[in-house]
DNA sequence: ATGAAAGCGCTAACAA
DNA sequence: TTGTTAGCGCTTTCAT
């Protein structure tokens, strides 16, 4: 193995020179920086992750929390836990992944080891068992999502409120005046996952300053699920004429449930969706949709992370605005063609 | 921060008798042990795992190799990595993902930076840039999936060869005369992906020892792509009456097209797929299927990697057999009734 | 069965 | 601008 000694024998300087070449730490002369460069390079030294992180105190590893739970889309968190990673690299640090079989006691675990040095976390529930936690732990932490008390933690997400209004807003301009919105499955709900609260409250709260009929029903994500739903809806609400879903693998089968309930879309009944740009292109009909900015998410979560690793104060909320792009699913309101 | 001194000093004995009590190399006298391990707990100690890895050079962390490659399914990567995190926490080891932004060099980063002890390496190509390097890495390997040549390497896989036959085995044993496999999109086989050109060999084989009419076609998971190869297979093989899918994401689009184009499924067309229970469950039809068994070569992989850790030698071929669940979407060849 | 002490490879005062 | 050196917290010989 290669040390920072040899490095710093072949250049003709110190071993202290050397870790300060690369730290960028004090000031080098131009012709000691090239020695001990080129030393690096020929000898293809690599500090050891070790003894780096006993000596300074710090990892350069950042851990991903990442729960795994059912009902949530695995696509969209992977494309998050991809963005953490890129972007980490981008700040020379490495990502641990803690997939929250440990519940807290992993993240305790974390501090209390020095493995990390500060926490990205995935999946924020409204009242979460985690963030007690994540206020007084000494390391600090990154909450994707929002708890219902987010004082004292440092939070970013999409505005799932804003998104919520944004779709029915959307629907409202269109003349819609009975609208629905098909959420995730009830455990999600159960369990209280922010995105999910939150986009219902915004949808309703707007549809109830428009004056619309508003419905929020949770949606498994079966065939028979996704019929009972559409039936149980059109019967209940006769002069239903927009949804907004809110369910990744739901969409194509409640799109497929209610044409087979006799509605077109969009003629009869327009749909907006919240989900990746690319299963909005590839439905049946193309469908107007909100999209999660995972990787902009993702990136953003990692800086204000790294700030805070700096000493250097953050925002406590970062909420990204939605942006809605409509598709063919839907259309104005009014006598169907 | 507790360190192991407080622990000894606490315990009345010396910091290395705590280090022999964690770590089990040499033999401690019940009561010493006693007393250590209620001193561990009464402080809430865990060692520095920086300071650990240097005196050691054993991190207990492994790599997970994740190239998140296009045309992957993403759920099942994710399932791999879900069950590599959970089996390594069981042999007291964290996992490091790798997204593999980096290529080879990222290898070559673990290997100097003494980061991890080992490697776990996911979408393993038939001919893959990462085996030379990996045969000559200090550093333990696991691979799940086969590269071409795989001599001097551990991999463990899904047998897919075996898989293919199995899925043509079903189709020939129900009477089946003219069949095709479906498979990834093209760019997956042109990378040379093991699984999928392992299947489509083992189909082939088999369909040719049956004397059937095979045909093997990429496929895009795009309701248009799906549309235009079911429209072209039947066009070229107006006899076809079994396909064998695959590719999770194309699966729902595909049985679609075909029976947009008049086949009844399973009455006009036997499917087989291979993918996630759950998904050839929640099919229209439910479909006949071979299941990627992601948990067991998850686990089976951080254990193969334990063994080489501790200095055991390993098969460096492990094989699981596909198991096929016989669901409503094959039935025998036959007059339509 | 236990202790003492020498490092592991690096960083960051402290000196010059 | 650079060098010297004292640790960082742990493991593991070597002694007893």
């Amino acid at each position: 193995m290669v040390k920072i000694t040899d490095v710093a024998r072949r250049a003709g300087v110190s071993p202290s020179t050397v870790s300060y070449v690369l730290s960028g730490k004090r000031s080098i002369s131009a012709a000691t920086q090239r020695r001990v460069e080129a030393s690096i390079r020929e000898l293809g030294y690599r500090p050891h992750a070790g003894a780096r992180a006993l000596a300074s105190s710090r990892s350069n590893v950042l851990a991903l929390v990442m729960p795994l739970r059912s009902g949530i889309h695995v696509p969209v968190q992977m494309q998050f836990a991809g963005a953490v990673a890129t972007a980490a690299r981008g700040h020379d640090h490495d990502v641990l992944l803690l997939t929250q079989e440990e519940g807290e006691d992993g993240l305790r675990r974390m501090a209390d080891s020095a493995l990390v040095d500060g926490l990205i976390v995935m999946d924020v529930q409204l009242s979460d068992a985690r963030t007690p936690l994540l206020r007084t732990l000494p390391l600090p932490s990154v909450l994707i999502g929002f708890p219902a008390e987010a004082g004292g933690l440092t939070c970013i997400d999409l505005d799932f409120t804003a998104t919520g209004e944004s779709c029915v807003g959307h629907l409202a301009h269109l003349g819609h005046r009975c609208v629905a919105l098909l959420g995730s499955p009830p455990e999600v709900y159960v369990r209280g996952t922010g995105f999910a609260r939150r986009t219902a409250a915004g949808f309703t709260g707007v549809a109830r300053r428009y004056g619309m009929t508003s419905t929020v029903l949770p949606c498994e994500p079966s065939r028979a699920a996704a019929r009972q739903t559409a039936d149980r809806l059109l019967r209940d609400h006769p002069g239903l004429t927009g949804i907004v879903v809110h369910n990744e693998p739901a969409l194509p089968l409640l799109m497929e449930a209610f044409q087979r309930a006799g509605m077109r879309i969009p003629q009869d009944l327009s749909v907006v969706a919240v989900c990746p740009d690319e299963l909005a292109e590839n439905a049946a009909v193309p469908v107007t949709s909100v999209a999660i900015p995972a990787d902009e998410v993702g990136e953003r979560a990692v800086e204000l992370l790294m700030t805070k690793l700096n000493g250097v104060a953050v925002p406590e909320t970062t909420l990204l605005s939605p942006r809605l792009t409509p598709r063919a699913s839907t259309t104005v309101c009014g006598p169907a063609s």
